[in-house]
DNA sequence: AGCACGCCGACT
DNA sequence: GTCGGCGTGCTC
């Protein structure tokens, strides 16, 4: 008799764990697979993660597997150590770790196979009657192009030839399976030779270890990568290639697609279920030899892996916010290691963190300090807005920004104008008490939104009246805070009525394919200032932009988050690499209340080793990471007291773990979250900071002080970065 | 998660 | 007397 440990595909802490089965004598089961078995006095989907020939459980009280649900093994032996791996190390549930590894669309069972008729001649089939013009023309181009798909043909020639025509039993209908295709722009893309900086990036990236591509804004890493996976490929080897969500744009994956062909599989959040159904199945069953995504991409089931890439490593979208959070480094390094193979992270600003560990000797460090054509990086200006406010400015743009606009116009070029917020303005205020607008729901200030004239809560989505009267003293005047993308347009518009001005940013590019219109219509129009939020800030050439506007750099500067200084410095960065992309030097005027922190300089000079030196040795005395861990528990409930209490509880046995452990501990506290209460969840939080040195067995205690059967749902979080 | 079991109030 | 409220505990 052979037995099977399940886990059952539930997301709820209390079953989270494996469940023995008797495997009937029937059934050939192997490791991987879904079943459906009985639980309780259910039917339930679950995954084998074992098999074996003695049961540890009581074998009088094993129920037998009902029955297989694929006809293959969905996680494979990499994923199921994956699995292992993540379940001891970032503390989550084992099916949610599951669910990761396969499309919802499969596990749903929503989206089947397409199949499609295709049609072919008979071996022995008759010449049509001189009269059946339609069946002989059918029978031509059969003749001439072999099997075709029904529909076409029917669509082409007519439904009632093909009909005749099969009912003489001339042609022969069969079906098969189509992999619904992504759609792509062709485009052929000229291979650039490499640059002798680019040649030895890619052989000094030779081995099975982890390197980091340390490569100034157009400095070429894309080509880098081709090449690296080019390489890769004439090993008889697979690629896995991770790039941010937002410059997955369709110009990027079509780069791709020509160079790789229908080698390629893609995995973003654009395609439909089907797509993604299909994708998945042509890298499970090795159709794909090279993998392009987004974050989620890391877990695809692809085997013989060569070499991942991560593009732009620096990126926070690479740690999932919700459940369950991980890191996709962490993921990658575990495959790396696995199949033995290469890691590249690559960016123009990399972390902290990873150049820490170069540093550290723990990866590689790749350098390519210069631009692939040679040209100096733009200038940067920082402009001190304090300073024009006092002589007598009080508009959104600077007097040296409005001058270089006028100089782009003039020249018939292009400028971009950066921004890092959404709507019209951020909030309402009353200008007499300060009262400002917050969700009932959610604690947290409402957003402004010009075009429907409401405010909005970002956390819930909820929709309120805009402000006219104050609620708290009944003035007046209430007044919009800080700009937004709207109202940087409508200003523009003013001092530039005769140039075309796009705007791009979440509210423009809700609909498909908006993003790539906008930005093929920008990239046609000279003069043309294009004014938008982070999605402009990534990976665009556009070969006449010459001047970028960064409005209030500050914006990222003085969020309650320990990394918003390195983001400042990597956003500043990452825009200024968006001007003078071609023969023209650029310029980038940068506007900041903040004009002497040293991010700016650092920023201005392309420094990024000063910066990092001096940021990481911030991070050293402050016992910041990558110097200590932050660890956040996150507690929620509807009911305030019941949050209270299990809070306490859990607090308490943290509290005589650190006086067991005093040097392990740099902080500890509980607190209510910033954000009180998001969706009528009351929120309350433990958090911590801990030294590396004992880190594993801390942590692992740390972990075990939070009650499997808690009423509130438990949010275990790793070094976040915003603790709303 | 879902479902049964079980012990207390207000209703034909 | 019974119907049903949801607190508690279990699921191989």
């Amino acid at each position: 008799m052979k037995f099977a440990k399940v886990i059952i595909d539930q997301d709820a802490k209390a079953i989270d764990r494996e469940f023995e089965y008797i495997i009937p004598d029937d059934l050939d089961l192997s490791q991987g697979e879904r079943v459906n078995v009985p639980f309780g006095n259910r039917t339930l989907q679950g995954f084998v993660v074992e098999i074996k020939d003695t049961a540890e459980y009581d074998v009088k009280k094993l129920k037998k597997i009902i029955s297989r649900i694929d006809n293959f093994a969905v996680i494979k032996k990499e994923m199921l150590e994956l699995m292992k791996y993540m379940a001891e190390h970032l503390h989550l549930k084992l099916a949610s770790i599951l669910r990761l590894f396969l499309p919802a669309e499969m596990r749903t069972g929503k989206v089947k196979e397409l199949i499609v008729r295709y049609v072919d001649l008979a071996q022995n089939y008759e010449l049509p009657s001189k009269n059946a013009k339609k069946q002989i023309e059918i029978v031509e181009y059969l003749k001439a192009n072999g099997r075709t798909e029904f529909s076409k043909i029917s669509n082409e020639f007519g439904y009632a030839a093909l009909s005749a025509l099969e009912k003489k039993g001339s042609v022969v209908i069969s079906t098969q399976e189509k992999k619904r295709a992504v759609e792509f722009d062709k485009i052929e893309k000229e291979r650039n030779k490499l640059t002798p900086l680019q040649q030895r990036a890619v052989e000094t990236i030779s081995q099975n270890k982890t390197y980091l591509l340390h490569g100034v804004t157009g400095s070429g890493k894309t080509e880098v990568y081709m090449n690296l996976i080019d390489r890769c490929l004439s090993q008889n080897k697979t690629a896995l290639m991770l790039v941010p969500e937002i410059s997955l744009t369709p110009q990027v994956l079509a780069n791709f697609k020509a160079r790789f062909g229908e080698e390629v599989a893609l995995i973003h959040s654009g395609l439909s279920a089907g797509e993604r159904f299909d994708e998945w199945r042509r890298i499970f069953f090795g159709e794909a030899k090279v993998v392009v995504g987004a974050r989620s991409a890391i877990f695809s089931p692809i085997e013989n892996l060569g070499i991942i890439i991560i593009d732009e490593e620096h990126e926070q979208s690479y740690v999932s916010e919700n459940n369950p959070r991980y890191d996709t480094h962490d993921i990658a390094e575990f495959r790396r290691s696995y199949n033995n193979c290469t890691l590249v992270l690559g960016s123009a600003t990399p972390s902290i963190e990873s150049y820490t560990k170069a540093l550290d000797g723990e990866y590689v460090l790749v350098e390519m300090p210069v631009r692939v054509n040679g040209m100096e990086m733009p200038t940067i200006k920082v402009i001190d807005m304090m300073t024009e406010l006092r002589q007598g400015n009080s508009e959104i743009f600077s007097v040296s920004l409005l001058a270089e606009l006028d100089n782009v116009v003039k020249q018939k070029k292009q400028a971009m104008i950066f921004i890092n917020r959404r709507g019209f303005a951020s909030f309402q205020r009353c200008r007499d008490c300060g009262y400002v607008a917050k969700c009932a729901d959610c604690d947290v200030s409402l957003v402004y939104h010009q075009a429907e004239n409401k405010l909005k809560c970002h956390y819930c989505g909820k929709r309120y009246r805009a402000l006219d009267i104050c609620p708290s003293c009944g003035s007046k005047n209430i007044k919009q805070g800080a700009v937004g993308t709207e109202r940087v347009v409508s200003e523009l518009k003013k001092f530039f009525p005769e140039v075309t001005i796009y705007r791009m940013d979440n509210d423009t590019t809700s609909t498909k394919n908006s993003h790539r219109s906008i930005l093929s219509q920008f990239r046609e129009t000279k003069p043309a200032i294009l004014v938008g939020t982070q999605m402009i800030a990534k990976g665009h050439d556009f070969e006449d932009v010459i001047l970028v506007g960064i409005i209030d750099a500050d914006q990222s500067l003085y969020q309650a988050d320990y990394r918003s200084i390195e983001k400042t410095f990597q956003l500043v960065t990452q825009v200024s690499g968006r001007a003078g992309r071609s023969k023209q030097q650029g310029k980038v005027i940068l506007q900041t209340y903040s004009p002497r922190h040293y991010v700016y300089r650092f920023a201005q000079n392309y420094d990024f080793k000063g910066f990092f030196q001096k940021e990481a040795n911030l991070r050293k005395v402050t016992n910041f990471p990558p110097y200590t861990k932050i660890i956040r528990i996150l507690f929620q409930h509807e009911n305030e007291n019941i949050v209270a209490k299990e809070i306490k509880v859990c607090y308490n046995k943290i509290q005589e773990l650190k006086e067991k452990h005093p040097d392990d501990f740099v902080y500890l506290d509980a607190m209510k979250s910033p954000l009180n209460r998001i969706k009528s969840q009351y929120r309350y939080q433990i958090l911590m900071r801990l030294k590396l040195d004992n880190i594993d067995e801390i942590e692992k205690e740390v972990y075990s002080c939070i009650d499997n059967n808690l009423k509130s749902s438990v949010f275990y979080e790793i070094n976040p970065s915003s603790l709303s």
